[in-house]
DNA sequence: ACCTTGTATTCTCACGTTGTAGTAGCTGTA
DNA sequence: TACAGCTACTACAACGTGAGAATACAAGGT
């Protein structure tokens, strides 16, 4: 294989037309495959694109079919781990089918997430992937503009746009149970806002509700401290009025693993044992909760297949090869035990 | 505000121009500020320009300028956090210049480094930042196309390209004289690399050579467990066989804070309170160090800055602003002192 | 031999921008 | 008045691609 040097120019459809000596749309439309060509002459242009190396000008395709191959990327806190885990997911799934992502930090307000959602935050941007926070229903139907948009998370904004989401209530489900079968009996849960609770702290209050309910065990409200945000002093905070109880809990189901990793925290402050003393588990798998001491027991969505089906869904809005209505898709998940919640092995 | 509805067609310089009368050439130059226009003119069309909402089409003219708006960022490791931290800033710092990103991920292999930097990993990209781990400097030397170059990191890979990086050695010096400062003596350092060490462990050892004979403290061998790489597993065997030792050290420098954040795992293991039986310290300041239990001390680098500078260098060779040899450029770093390494406060 | 039908290929143009070359209008000087 | 010299603007072409219309060609039916 021989490099050109120094100040090589890129081969254009132009140069590959004169080398196999036709025209430069059937250039194009070998490359393309839009219009059948015939046999031989494909083969001959094919030859010519090999021995060339050409590859097509990804902008001059941009400009002719009025596409920029950028697509919008806006979660509400950037820095987080999982969110920030998912992005890496995202980028790499889009540039594997030629997308590049601008990534948006919306700080959950709704006003963010509408000019986000309608297109109006990059320019220029076939497409938006948004994980809302604030949005509502109403105002996700008053955009002005109506790019094509996919959500992820636990909110249901509607069938507006296509959706990509683990069953939150299952998962919280799941690992409460996890922690019935391990044999603790009196758990508290972190992450209930109070004033307004977003939908994720909804439904993962909800499956915490069916695991005890189907354990036959009552839900106390004094185990259920509300938090302001799902960051690590939220979490740590929360504990520490737990531990303040006259009955302590025994173990504690956090609605995200930062809370838990900042539970974690305060359990080791006040010299408690985990998960002798007490179990503590997460959710999000965040790559910090198997490096932690102990290690963390959490709820993992499969973040890679989250960000191929959304980018998929993305595409085939963009492309229009689907114009229906807005789709749900439900990705599995899997309860990966860790050291904090294990007591005896 | 008014908002265009549904499909309404964005505006391009042909409208402004129609609207302001004037041409189109005209409303470039004024958007651009390339060539002096009279007062008067820039006003009329700038007040179009508002009224329309108009934004230059990034797509047409990055096919006009020949330049595609994109660079590469490739990192040994990718999905290190001291790497994936940097990433997220280099991606902020370019997209505040109107470029975009696209990651690779080289796995230090000197072949895959030396085909990124010669601009052949992807198409179509205006420049390249390189974090090495395997190229030398003859490898760079002999690459076939001469791309705008920024290495990223400890190796000095000679004039080709501009270079960001922070001083290893008074890095490693500083944080070794912390320790000293806080009384510990026997003081052992992880991250040596025995047959083949990196520039990375090299300047790191070298200031902590520095540190302790400033101390006039000798240099025992048996301190020095090399390591095959800088994960946090290497981390926790380095520190087992530290523990095994007739004498064991009593604090260890961790030249990156994976290899800290394993040590700390392995001595937690062994039951040895941190700091109280044993300092640890590491090099980076990667988000989990402040979360640590204990939190870690750490060489804490200026990422936002490093990211900066580098994106900056490499725009001003892309629009040949500057085109001499190659530049090194050295941001400050801190030593932030955290739980680990304080006895007593 | 002529027309029809169909396939394979070419021609022409447009996407929105910017660089180059050129023109109009003004000022100052001979 | 004529003209050089300047500024401010305009006209035109080109970047590389892809869509659609137009054309060439071959085969088959009458």
């Amino acid at each position: 294989m021989s490099v050109p040097g120094g100040g090589a120019a890129a081969p254009r459809l132009k140069d590959v037309a004169e080398l196999a000596g036709v025209s430069v749309k059937t250039v194009s439309n070998v490359v393309n495959g839009t219009v059948p060509v015939a046999e031989a002459t494909r083969e001959r242009v094919q030859r010519a694109v090999d021995e060339l190396g050409y590859q097509p000008n990804v902008t001059a395709r941009r400009l002719r079919t009025g596409r920029s191959g950028v697509i919008a990327l806006a979660f509400p806190e950037l820095p987080s781990p999982y969110f920030a885990e998912l992005a890496v997911e995202v980028i790499a799934a889009a540039r594997r089918v030629g997308i590049t992502v601008l990534m948006d930090d919306t700080g959950g307000d709704p006003a963010a997430e509408l000019r986000i959602a309608s297109g109006l935050g990059d320019p220029m941007i076939d497409g938006v992937i948004l994980s809302p926070l604030g949005l509502d229903r109403a105002a996700l139907l008053s955009r002005s503009r109506e790019i094509p948009l996919v959500l992820l998370g636990e909110a249901d904004l509607g069938p507006v746009a296509d959706r990509v989401h683990i069953d939150n209530v299952a998962g919280a489900r799941e690992v409460t149970r996890h922690l019935l079968d391990e044999g603790y009996r009196r758990i508290a849960a972190i992450g209930w806002q109070d004033p307004a609770p977003r939908a994720t702290a909804e439904q993962r209050l909800a499956g915490y509700r069916e695991a005890l309910a189907d354990a036959g065990l009552p839900l106390d409200p004094e185990l259920l401290p509300p938090v302001r945000a799902y960051f690590r002093p939220d979490g740590a905070s929360a504990m520490r009025r737990l531990l303040r109880l006259p009955e302590r809990p025994d173990a504690v189901f956090c609605f995200n693993d930062l809370l838990a990793l900042g539970a974690l925290r305060a359990a080791h402050e006040a010299g408690l044992r985990v998960p002798r003393d007490l179990a503590i588990v997460g959710f999000d798998d965040v790559e910090e909760a198997a490096y932690a001491i102990p290690s963390l027991t959490t709820v993992a969505p499969d973040k890679r297949l989250i960000a191929e089906l959304a980018v998929r869904c993305l595409e085939e809005r963009i492309e229009r090869r689907y114009t229906g209505p807005g789709r749900r898709i439900t990705p599995g998940f899997r309860v990966v035990v860790r050291e904090s919640s294990t007591l005896a092995r």
